[in-house]
DNA sequence: ACAGATACAACAATCGATTGCACATTTCGC
DNA sequence: GCGAAATGTGCAATCGATTGTTGTATCTGT
């Protein structure tokens, strides 16, 4: 006597298999009158086959709704046109991957990569165990791996550069590291943002953001540049984390904290600028009237606050393109370089 | 004679098969001295297998940094621990994918899939062929499907869903329908921001969105709900496109064209209520002292604009929870039904 | 009419893992 | 000391497609 739960798994199996539904291609052979192997052939559209069953296999395939199994066509072929997609978040567990500079990429490389036939997988890894990297590089599912920023991990992918090719990052380029990047020259995109704070006559000047990923610290070490050019003191540099729950109550706390200590800050990112103006904004103290705000990005939202938001470009949807292009060639065996493309300042409304 | 390009090949290819890789199962079992199919126990941690012989096997996998191919376990067992992600864009080629309410579903369906084994496997469909929904479904590579927005594709979806039930959808119920969704009652939404609008003594109301996706025309249809409870004229309907850097300018048209016509607007979205307040500001139209405007969605970003955006919440996270639920239950056999959450006004600044 | 070329299609190996079944070796009870 | 149970391992089939090789008609030219 089947229970409820069995008629009803019951009934779901049977439409998942109407009467007429073919599951594999010995199936659809069978019920042509061929072999496997001519059925594979005509659906690839094989000039060996004949013309006329070529159409005869292929009409029959539409008419049952027949896909070939791609898991094991892809097993055979040794090539599975996905491509990884992976943020790893090892300093940083609690950052989502909702953001939105994460996203803005990501949104870019799904365009490129789509085009060209290739499926996304999108992995979140917080690298726990050693070889996260490993595992995913190896889990032979994938054609090339597309990493979206270095975290504190950059011994971890260096290790894994050193035999497995089909893989760029997004982050900052240290002289002779083996892995190929694709990004801005980090420390050039602080240097504007300060020298941009300067220009408008701010002395006292903070970077806000952390120290742990490389990208952020080049920023700032950039900003110091700036300073130590114009005389200025050495900028403060003010921790925030990245997940944007708590990264507002942080960036409030510090602004409650360093009050007139500062008119100039160059935020780490776009995020972290809007917080920071909106903190200002909170407090009555006008932005740029009293102090001046640096972003960088420039995401799309960049322009949307208000007040608009100054910022240093990224262009995201270029460095997208660049990664693809030498992933691309990474597969097809060559050697393809890192990209370290130019920042520029976008002058608007905050600085 | 081998060219520098071959030569380059060669030298990639050795490196990626260092001389002590082992590339399966077969390989390890030989070197171990065991057959393949104690590995693979092994492996798997089977207590079929001795203790011992257990951790030789392991040890020396671990030494090799050998790893079973996915491919092929998958195959074989018939599950792939990988849900399709998908937008569709049937009316809308030109959204991108980096849309923030996407992203930001995306970001929580990720957390929640991650955290219970899943990968993602993305997809950006534009249905040009009729068939995309099967081909994806029926692709062979994945335990179930998760998509976002029905667009314009109602019936493509409820032909798959009639047969293909590891299947959830965010989007709106119509009754009867066949396919899973989870959603908010759009509808109510709609007449949420209408009433708010209302209660703020607006007039004249008016819709910024479009009315092909079902979504946005059941906002507006709430709206009207509200309009005509007051016993006030029809609102008008604005169309937008969804495309976010030709909705700037396509709004900006719109508020010159209505200009004092108008005093509230709902708009289909944060994002093109957020287009809309910087319309006006740049219009040096007080918001919310001239004009209300609402959102909807109530992304991360409404509460980070200045002025903090008005909006109709739709709980987000709680809504990509639903839809993993319900897909894992449809995966396990169950036919879970639809979830219709209810929306709620948020108050801030623009309304 | 016959050697040789051409066109199709079947056969079987292969990709790399999993797993039911059979078989061999201990271990144990009595 | 013998049969039964327990334990550990190997064999071979399987997942579903692709593709090199082989084999058989059919066709061409002379």
């Amino acid at each position: 006597m089947a229970t409820a739960q069995e008629d009803l798994l019951k009934i779901m199996t049977d439409r998942a298999a109407p009467p007429g539904r073919i599951r594999n291609i010995a199936e659809l052979a069978k019920l042509v009158g061929v072999s496997a192997g001519t059925v594979s052939r005509a659906l690839a559209n094989s000039s060996l086959v004949n013309q006329e069953t070529r159409e005869r296999i292929q009409t029959l395939a539409r008419k049952h709704g027949f896909r070939p199994n791609q898991m094991a066509k892809r097993l055979r072929i040794q090539e599975t046109k996905v491509i990884g997609v992976v943020v790893p978040l090892g300093h940083e567990q609690r950052q989502h991957l909702s953001d939105p500079f994460f996203m803005a990429i990501l949104g870019h490389l799904a365009d490129a990569l789509t085009e060209s036939g290739y499926d996304i997988m999108l992995s979140r890894v917080i690298p726990d165990a050693e070889d996260w990297l490993e595992r995913i590089v190896d889990s032979g599912m994938l054609d090339g791996v597309l990493l979206i920023g270095q975290s504190n991990q950059f011994e971890a992918i260096e290790r894994v550069a050193a035999w497995y090719k089909p893989m760029v990052v997004w982050g900052s380029h240290r002289p002779g590291q083996v892995h190929c990047t694709v990004g801005v020259d980090n420390r050039l995109g602080g240097r504007l943002a300060g020298e941009c704070l300067i220009g408008q006559g701010r002395k006292r000047l903070a970077f806000l953001g952390e120290n742990v990923a490389p990208e952020l610290l080049e920023r700032y070490l950039g900003l110091c540049d700036a300073a130590k050019s114009a005389g200025l003191a050495v900028p403060l540099q003010l921790n925030t984390h990245l997940a944007s729950d708590i990264m507002a109550d942080e960036i409030a706390r510090h602004i409650d904290r360093i009050g007139a200590e500062v008119d100039g800050i160059a935020a780490g990112s776009d995020l972290i600028a809007m917080h920071a103006v909106r903190a200002l904004a909170d407090r009555g103290i006008a932005v740029p009237g009293q102090v001046s705000v640096t972003g960088f990005d420039d995401l799309p939202l960049a322009e949307q606050t208000i007040p608009r938001l100054t910022t240093i470009s990224q262009n995201i949807a270029e460095g997208a393109r660049a990664m693809v292009t030498a992933l691309f060639e990474r597969i097809g065996g060559t050697a393809a370089p890192s990209v370290e493309m130019a920042p520029t300042l976008i002058r608007r409304d905050t600085a």
